[in-house]
DNA sequence: ATGTTGTATCTAATCGTTTAGATAACTATA
DNA sequence: TATAGTTATCTAAACGATTAGATACAACAT
């Protein structure tokens, strides 16, 4: 569309100076003479002139850019951390080029190709899944400036933002444990995940501990959204009264809802019936009218730190030991788990 | 970080021909004998060589990268919107970049410069308000690639995909006086944005047409978050019973919800005491667990089709009309205004 | 042998910046 | 006046791709 940028010779040219005495003064990098910086600036102004951006980034091999894979932008849980990637970028003189994966390796492919095409400096990846491995492995390899964010690979060499998977689990655990119940389900999401695989695990630890059982059918794996969360619940609340689980943990907040929903749709009562507790303490699960028990997960942390990291890592050229950030996280307790008062009566 | 990047020449020396050969496989543009492609397509296996997208940029004056203001993605209106943008514009070779403003005049400001700048190629504008106006005219008569998307500014020239806000406002304003309620109250959003202003002017139109009174004090504009809404609405049902009223109407799903988490926590019950219906209808809000009566607003067509747009302005040099495409809004009816029942019984 | 035609590949300019090093124009010194 | 030393500005080469036009070579006709 647009066809006709000035440049900086059309800059020299009205200013009547070489092209290098309009750089040094947009740069201020050597001394010019007080009359041509005032004829350069008032050319640059009646031009209405603004370097190009793609220009320098050949120049000095960078663009400025970062990126960010997500699983997807439509889980409130992303948004804040995408939030805060974006306001410690800009605020470093970097701006986010975002992209969905939908935890698809094809997509982890096409966000690192744009590593090797010089069109972003950096990436975060919060979507590190062990099918990735080789594509990421392989960047880190070749020294690609990378972060992993809220997931990460095992045994992997790379600066590192993670939340407390361990603790947030058997905080959760241990706090249905407390309330009485022995009969708890673990809805885990997508395999392949650290976060899922960490609170499993610790999960399934806790209960051992505390000499409950682990139902081997109720180790509930694979893509954890609204929908299958429902499903699994639905399914599960169709057991008879005394074996199905009288709580649920879900990986994520929506997940959480799924679950709630189903029941509330059997006509169960939250948290009578079936105590529920997520992950994540995404905004709209904090409300009144919502109410859910959760573990919060900072994610707008996750992702200021993931890009700090990051921005050091692509400019200090040696640092020559990662770095392992582990955030802490919170049980949030809320309606749907009920409570002990007081004098230890539950309600 | 890194540092030495393998070239076209890196590739040309190694299979012993020019630069304009290896560019002629690559890109499949002239022939070239088929040992020559065996030996420059081995080259480039080898050395793992990736064409760098800078460069190509600077050539061909162009970045495939588009640029999306949303004024916070933190409200869970925008994400569906910046998923189905960040889908279609990889579906024709863009990536997209993210830049939340705050409604604020300074970062619409920075998102502009990013077009004169050539780091974007056209831009996807969500957060048009009236203070903005001269910014993004002057981007218009300079003929850069913008399509305003969601909110417009009066008498402007552009392409612009909106949504049926004055149908939107005044079926919802109906169902409510339908429901036999005569003080209603409309939260209005932000100063200066059409949507806000199309919205609020139906509403009243709308209760004027049935003979009911607006309320010039309940005319509440301002910046429409849950926590603004929240203290709005405690304000308002300190009124006495008589006066107050007895629905509101919030602009966002998200202020809707603030609506009733106050009203819940006066001892208030919803819909009996106060009915409320919100704007977008976020995914949260249509479980079973919130429920929401709310104004469907397409979000993700409105980025699909703005993103379509701006694609097509980018690469057809001339379009000497502009497109203003007008998308259809729907009323989900759900538990937070109950409802007549079959014999006219209002429940 | 000479000229013509066609084919495969190469050279060099270009996109818009930055910047090292050359140059020209002063000033100061002998 | 010649020389050295400063200082302000300019020329031209990068950065990594694309591509028009030049060139070299082979094949063929005369």
């Amino acid at each position: 569309m647009k066809e006709t940028h000035v440049t900086i010779k059309d800059i020299a040219k009205k200013a009547e100076v070489s092209v290098a005495t309009v750089s040094y003064v947009i740069n201020n990098t050597r001394y010019v003479s007080p009359e041509k910086i005032e004829r350069v600036n008032q050319a640059i102004k009646d031009l209405n002139y603004v370097p190009n951006a793609v220009a320098r980034g050949l120049r000095f091999r960078q663009s400025k850019i970062i990126g960010l894979t997500i699983t997807d932008i439509t889980n409130p849980f992303y948004p804040e951390l995408a939030k805060a990637c974006e306001t410690e970028a800009l605020i470093n003189g970097y701006t986010l080029i975002l992209i969905n994966t939908n935890d698809d390796r094809e997509r982890t492919a096409i966000a690192t190709s744009y590593l090797r095409e010089g069109r972003i400096d950096g990436l975060i990846i919060t979507t590190a899944l062990e099918h990735d491995r080789s594509i990421i492995e392989k960047m880190i390899e070749e020294n690609y400036p990378i972060v992993l964010v809220h997931r990460t690979l095992d045994n992997i060499q790379v600066d590192t933002v993670l939340s407390d998977n361990a603790y947030g689990s058997s905080r959760a655990t241990k706090h249905l444990i407390d309330l009485g119940h022995r009969r708890i389900c673990f809805m885990g999401g997508v395999d392949g995940s650290t976060v899922g695989n960490e609170r499993v695990m610790v999960f399934q630890q806790t209960m051992r501990e505390h000499g409950l059982p682990v139902m081997e059918e109720w180790n509930l794996r694979g893509e954890v959204g609204y929908k299958k969360s429902y499903e699994d619940t639905k399914r599960l609340m169709n057991l008879s009264n005394d074996v199905r689980p009288t709580a649920i943990i879900n990986i994520s907040d929506i997940g959480a809802l799924g679950v709630i929903d189903a029941a509330l749709e059997m006509g169960m009562r939250i948290p009578e019936d079936l105590a529920v507790i997520g992950f994540d303490d995404v905004f709209i699960t904090s409300t009144k009218m919502v109410g859910l028990t959760t573990v919060h997960i900072p994610s707008y942390e996750l992702g200021r730190v993931g890009t700090k990291i990051l921005i050091d890592r692509i400019n200090k050229k040696e640092l020559n030991h990662y770095q392992n950030v582990t955030l802490p996280v919170k049980l949030m307790v809320r309606g749907t788990c009920g409570y002990r008062n007081q004098k230890g009566n539950k309600m």
